[in-house]
Parts: structure tokens; C-alpha cells; sequence
DNA sequence: CGCGTGTGAAACACTCATGTCTCACACGCG
DNA sequence: CGCGTGTGAGACATGAGTGTTTCACACGCG
């Protein structure tokens, strides 16, 4: 019975997803398998995690490409964005709390490629005149995977229903709190 | 030459703000004291993090009393809230962080306390009408908690500049992304 | 059937952070 | 001066997580 890395690499998010501390040990459980068999596949925790990075980049990657950043008005492209990252929200978050943890210079360069896109989103709706000018791309970037992340945690904790943080994200986001037909 | 205990928190608070995975060895050395020592005052890593926890509530605690959450309008008072928080902001992002890793369930009282006190300026805001009533006052706490955070991680990583973190931070959450000026 | 591949279980050594202890030294103070 | 307190340096034991290896077994396939 040939187990698939791609099996183990999904098993392994799902686990460090909802525990970001455990084990190799835990890990192999998770998926069903022996310790040994996991470090067949990935030969170390290190190894493991790089793998997951490049799982959840493709991912989100492909989520992007879902959204089609460039198509319609910024506000609409924005909310295919979440929409489409949802389901990734949890995952993204222990992705990026590991990046903040560890490697604070070298960076990835696939998330390079990711910010560069989603900061083009950001710019676009700058230049539409939809958007803001005085909030700069790489804020409003970072300030999109911080609520995103949030709202998997906050969900998580059950401080919001989970039917309700993709909305919550994205409203926030684009309106802010304040009550727009009111000055 | 006897040390303060409160001179070995700030200095723990210091070095983990910067990096979270720092060892007791290191966290001894950059407060200029012996892993003894700091054994001492400490009587181990959990109760150190457990004594910057306790430091970082107290800290945040006068930081919401300093913005005088229930003075004027909601607006003000939550750019005071951001204001007089943007200090603690990367040792903020620490505690998050690691609360967020280890006890997912039990949570420090202090920290429920806190929450009652932000989601009542949140609720406040919303029924003076000023706030939007759509999003869930702990949906916005956690999001003031996200963006905090993430706005400490940006600066550091050079992605925004310091000075412009705040109103970065603050102009988000309260206007979002989206210009209000144009419908 | 016999073979090879992939796996599980277990044992093992290694690393690292941690917790603990000892001892010598410096300093303040009576 | 002599004493006590607090400290630094270092040695040591411990435990957890990890990396590695061995061996037996189950399965698919020729």
C-alpha cells in the first residue's frame, strides 16, 4: 500500500493547522502512518514544513488565480479573494506564524510572487479610484493575511460563527467599522 | 548587586518581542545575568512567559486606561486605543502568538477582561451610530488585536515604516480599505 | 510460488533546552 | 575585619523530540 506524499502532506496541514506544536510523532499518527514511513518522505521536521509552504503557496496560488484579481471592480475582486482563501484560512495562519517565528530575513519567494499580486489588486483599485491612497499596498497585503488569519483563530475559538468571518473579513476590510452614510 | 525582577521581565519582554524562539540561556545573556540567576527569579520557562503575561496585561490595561475609551467620540477615543497601544504592539504580537500556540483553551481572566472593556468601546460606538452594527464586537476586538500585531511584524520587517504604522493601523480599522468619499 | 517493494514496530544514539546543584567570588554592612 | 547575601561560572542529570537503523511482515505481481 503506497502511501502518497501529497496524503501525508494534507494529513499534516490539518493537524499543525489545529496544533501547530505537535510532533513528528503526532504527525504520522494523524495520517495513519509510522513514523519511519513519514521520514521516508520528508526527511526531517524541516523538510516537512518546507513541503507545507510550498503546499499552501500552490494553494493560495491557485485560490488567486479563482479570484481573477483583474476582472471586474477592485471591491468585487477583493471579495473573490477572501471568498476563495477561506478555506485556506486556518492553514495560511500557521504558515504564516511559522514564517514570523523562524527565517526572519530569508523569505520565500513564491510568498515575493503572492504579495506582488495581491498588492497589483490593491494598486489597481488605487488607480480606479476605488480605493484609498493613503494606505500603501504592502500594508493593505499584510493587513489582509493578519484579519484573514484572525478570523480561522477567531472562528476556531468560537468568538465568531464560522458561516460569518468571511464576511466579517471582508467587510471589514473594505468599509472599516465606521458607518459609511453617516459622516 | 541585587536585580529586580522587573528589570529581568522588561529585558525577556525585550528579546522574545524580537525572537519568540529565544532559549532561557539567551534570555539570561541579553538581560546581562546568569541562566542561574535568572532561574532564581524564575522557576522556569513557563513561569516566566506566565510572569510576561501578567506584565503585558498590566501594561495593556494602562495603555486602555490612558485612552479614556469612554471620552468623547468613539472614533477619538479608538485612534487613543491604537495610540497609546502602538508601543506594546510588538510584545503584544508575542503574547498573541503564544497564546494562540499553547492553552487554546484556558484563558488568563486577565486577557477576558480586556475584551470586555475594547468590545464595550466597540458597542458604544455602534450605539451612538457611529459604528456599524453588522460586524460582531468581538469580531472587531480580535481584528484591533490582528492588526495591531500585524502592523508591529510589518514595521520590523521594514514593509511599512514606523512612524506610519499607526495611522495605518487605525485609518483600516476604522475606515477600511474602500474611499468614502465615493460610493 | 518466489520476489521486490513498502510498511510498522521497535530500539538506539544524538541533540538541545531545561532544571538542578555546587562552589567560589564580590559586595555591602555591622 | 568577618559575615551574609546575591551572583557567575560551570558541571551534571533529565526529558523530549528527533534522526537513524534494523528486522519482520504484508502485499502486489510476474
Amino acid at each position: 500500500m503506497t502511501v502518497r506524499r501529497e496524503q501525508l502532506l494534507h494529513a499534516a496541514a490539518d493537524l499543525l493547522t489545529r496544533k501547530p506544536t505537535s510532533a513528528m510523532d503526532d504527525v504520522a499518527r494523524a495520517a495513519g502512518v509510522s513514523r519511519a514511513t513519514l521520514h521516508r518522505h520528508f526527511s526531517g521536521r524541516s523538510a516537512l514544513v518546507r513541503s507545507l509552504e510550498e503546499l499552501g503557496l500552490q494553494q493560495l496560488t491557485e485560490a488567486l488565480d479563482a479570484a481573477r484579481p483583474e476582472e471586474g471592480s477592485a471591491d468585487e475582486a477583493l471579495r473573490r479573494l477572501v471568498e476563495e482563501t477561506r478555506p485556506l484560512a486556518g492553514f495560511l495562519a500557521f504558515l504564516v506564524t511559522e514564517n514570523q517565528l523562524f527565517e526572519p530575513d530569508a523569505m520565500h519567494d513564491g510568498w515575493r510572487r503572492l504579495d506582488t499580486r495581491i498588492e497589483a489588486l490593491f494598486r489597481r483599485g488605487q488607480e480606479e479610484g476605488v480605493f484609498r491612497l493613503d494606505l500603501t499596498t504592502a500594508w493593505l497585503a499584510e493587513a489582509l493575511y493578519a484579519l484573514v488569519s484572525a478570523s480561522a483563530w477567531a472562528a476556531q475559538d468560537g468568538k465568531v460563527a464560522a458561516r460569518d468571518a468571511g464576511r466579517m473579513t471582508v467587510e471589514l476590510l473594505l468599509g472599516g467599522v465606521r458607518r459609511a452614510d453617516r459622516p
